[in-house]
Parts: structure tokens; C-alpha cells; sequence
DNA sequence: ACACGAAATTGAACGGCGTTCAAATTTTTA
DNA sequence: TAAAAATTTGAACGCCGTTCAATTTCGTGT
């Protein structure tokens, strides 16, 4: 009856609430219970009319991961004790565990990280690519103070962080219990602090902190 | 015309044809173009004919990746040199290199370790889960010279071994170059170095060979 | 030589998918 | 009020995984 209600939500309006039902589908019915159909229904909508407003569902699976991604940089951002610059080491512990617990609450979520983007041929947008800098950048200053060269800085925190990820990678998403038993987490310490002896053995870090109480 | 030729080939011969057709078509369309007609076309049956040997098209894969796991082991046993005991941190890194390399060449093939299981519900099969056990076990030799305890070898190669992965997904999967442009290799060289002098730093090797010349 | 049951394979069907687009409807404008 | 523009639909296309009655072929017993 009622066809093309026109007016009823601005696209903008439309595209927030694709995004929103399309969260709400794939934490509930994991990421492959996601249809442009199922989209569109949840929001009273047809699957035509998602075109209007995104590309393509791999354009709407971008999107929200984008969104996945800010959700994570604020919660890892939010886990980092302000003192972090005291001690790196445990700084980056903290951060690992946050990413480790956001990787096992939000499953589904973290898990579309990796299960679309791969299959398409060019590279990740622009902005798409800040966004995953802006992750990084976390670790990179939790490690600034072992690393004082900025772009070696860079290349520390994207190999410790690629290696959290693996493990993230190996015990949620394959679900592998092949280290007999032990946590993500007590596998990310082991990571971490093995890591950090190597990376102060060859860089002295920067100084203690003033022992005296002057200053 | 030609309906129902029994006899033809066995059942063991249609599970090894059509194997041999996926693992065609995954390399030559990538992995998202493998499809249970397609794989029957090839082999000049219909789809059908496949659910009389598989489970399912996820069986199939799964049986697909399991031939992935015995290829990859024996490119890593082929990689490591034969004197790898007398230089564990060489031999890490060569073994790193020929996964990295074998990732690269076979890129469908390898991404469809990742992505095809990560969906399913249960937990891998004990006969798969045994083929990934070969693959880590091969790092765990490796390392062995520098943990002499059995079950914290274990950890230590799954530990490592996951980060040499995730440097893997990022740069090969998830095609980023966030890193300043550094190659696969150089990170993962990195990560295996930094790592392993956290490692006999806690964890003193077992002794340096005899210097004098007896015995 | 022939028939008959068992084995093997098909092909159509079901429901779902992403995507496109002419048509239908509503709103805006003149 | 009539024409133009904007909006949304719904049907269609070709693909997908999966199932299963029907068909064809083979092996065997007589």
C-alpha cells in the first residue's frame, strides 16, 4: 500500500540505521548472518533502497567496522592507566588485555574485522586507514618511552601489536587449544615481556626518572 | 544423454578429483570463488554427487586446508637447514621466511585457513587439529635449544609462532602497510630477535658448545 | 539371455543471497 | 492544478548450498 513514504528520514538518518540494525544482526547472529535483506528489513526498508546509501554490503561491512574500530580505540584508550608513562611494560599489558577482552565480548564485531575486507581486490580508503593508525598510535606511545626514534617507534608497536593480534587471531577466532590451556592473555604477557627485554637489550631506554626529589 | 556412468570412478577417487579441482579453482579465482557447482563442473559431475563424499561445502574446504597444513609443513621442513641446532635464532628465521614465502606464493590457499572455519560453531577435528600440531611443532625444535623444558617449549613456539602470524594477516590479508613500508620479513625478523633475547635473557640456553677441542 | 535389485548419479526444486532497475508513488515546484 | 523531481518498491537475474525423488547403469542369480 504505503509505497515510497518520501521524507520520512533524511539519508543520513537512513544510513544510521542501516548501520545500527546491521551491528545489532551481526553480534546476534554472528557475521555471516548479515543480508542486505535482513538489513533492510530490520529498519522497514527494502534491500534496494540500501544502494541508495552504500555501494555495496561490503561498503556497509566497512562502515560499521569503521564504527567497531573507534568503539575499540575508545576502550583501549580508556583502559590506559594515566601514568602509563611510568611504567611501558605494563601499559602495554593493560592494552593487550583490553583488546583481548574486547576481542571476547564483542566477538562477532572484532571478528568482521578480518572476515571482509580481505576479499576485495584494492586497498583499504583513506579514512578507513586513519582510523586503524589511530589503534596503533595507542601502542605507540605506551612504547615511546623505549623507542625514542619515531619511525622505529612505528615499526615496534605495529610488530608487538601484529603479534597480539595473531594471538587474538589463534585462540578466538580458530579457537585453538593447542598451548596447552593457557589464556590469550597469559600468551600476550609472555609476547610482551619477552618482546620488551629484547627491544631495551638493544635500546637502552631513555633514563630511570629523576631519583632525587628536586623538580 | 550419458546419465548415472557408475562405476567410473570410486568414492576415493572422487574425493581426491574434486579436492584437486577446489584446490584449482581456490587458487585460480581466489578464495571466495569456490562454489559446490563449480567444483563438480570441473570434474564433470553435479553438485550434488559432492554431498555422497562430503559432509558439506565446509567439509570440503576443511578437507581442502588439511592438504594446505601437510604442503606448508613440508615447505617449512624443507626450509630449515639441516644444522639448525648450532643457530636456533637463524633457523627461526628462516623457518618465518619459508612461511611468509608460502603465504605469499599461495596466498588463497593460506588465507583459506583463516577464514573458512573461523565460522563454524564446534571445535576443529582431531585430525586437523594434529596437522597444526605438526606445523608449530616444527618451531618448537627450533626452539628447543633454548627452552629446555617440554611443555613451556610448547608455549613459547605457539607464542611466537601466533605473532609471526598475525604480522602475516596484516600485511598479506588485511594488506596494510602501516608500518612505514617495511616487508613481512623485516618485521618478523624483528619480532623473532627482540623475542628471543627476552627469552635467554629469563631463560639461560642450555651452554654454549664445548670450546676445547676434545670429545 | 534375461530379469531384478542395488548402486550411482542426476536434475529439478527450495529458499536465500547481492544487485539492478523500470515502475509506482509521493513531494516539490511552477 | 499540472508537470517535474525525488523517493521507494518489487520483481527480476543469476548465483549460492542443500536435498531428494527419479532415472540410469551395473552386478548378480537363475
Amino acid at each position: 500500500m504505503a509505497l515510497a513514504r518520501r521524507g520520512k528520514h533524511s539519508r543520513d538518518e537512513l544510513r544510521r540505521m542501516a548501520l545500527d540494525a546491521a551491528e545489532s544482526l551481526a553480534a546476534a547472529e554472528g557475521c555471516g548472518g548479515l543480508s542486505a535483506r535482513k538489513v533492510a528489513a530490520a529498519i522497514g526498508y527494502t534491500a534496494g533502497t540500501l544502494y541508495l546509501v552504500f555501494e555495496n554490503l561490503d561498503d556497509l561491512v566497512l562502515q560499521v567496522n569503521g564504527r567497531t574500530l573507534d568503539e575499540l580505540h575508545a576502550r583501549l584508550e580508556a583502559a590506559m592507566p594515566p601514568n602509563a608513562r611510568n611504567d611501558p611494560e605494563k601499559a602495554l599489558i593493560v592494552l593487550a588485555h583490553a583488546y583481548i577482552g574486547y576481542a571476547e565480548t564483542e566477538t562477532p564485531r572484532w571478528s568482521m574485522l578480518f572476515e571482509y575486507i580481505a576479499g576485495k581486490g584494492g586497498t583499504l580508503p583513506e579514512w578507513y586507514r586513519h582510523k586503524l593508525g589511530r589503534v596503533f598510535s595507542l601502542v605507540e606511545t605506551a612504547l615511546r618511552p623505549f623507542v625514542h626514534d619515531e619511525p622505529e617507534a612505528r615499526r615496534v608497536a605495529r610488530v608487538l601489536w601484529a603479534g597480539v593480534q595473531g594471538i587474538c587471531t589463534l585462540k578466538i577466532r580458530l579457537r585453538m587449544d593447542l598451548a596447552g590451556g593457557q589464556s590469550a592473555e597469559e600468551m600476550s604477557d609472555m609476547l610482551i615481556k619477552n618482546f620488551l627485554l629484547g627491544v631495551v637489550a638493544l635500546r637502552p631506554p631513555v633514563q630511570p626518572p629523576p631519583r632525587s626529589g628536586s623538580s
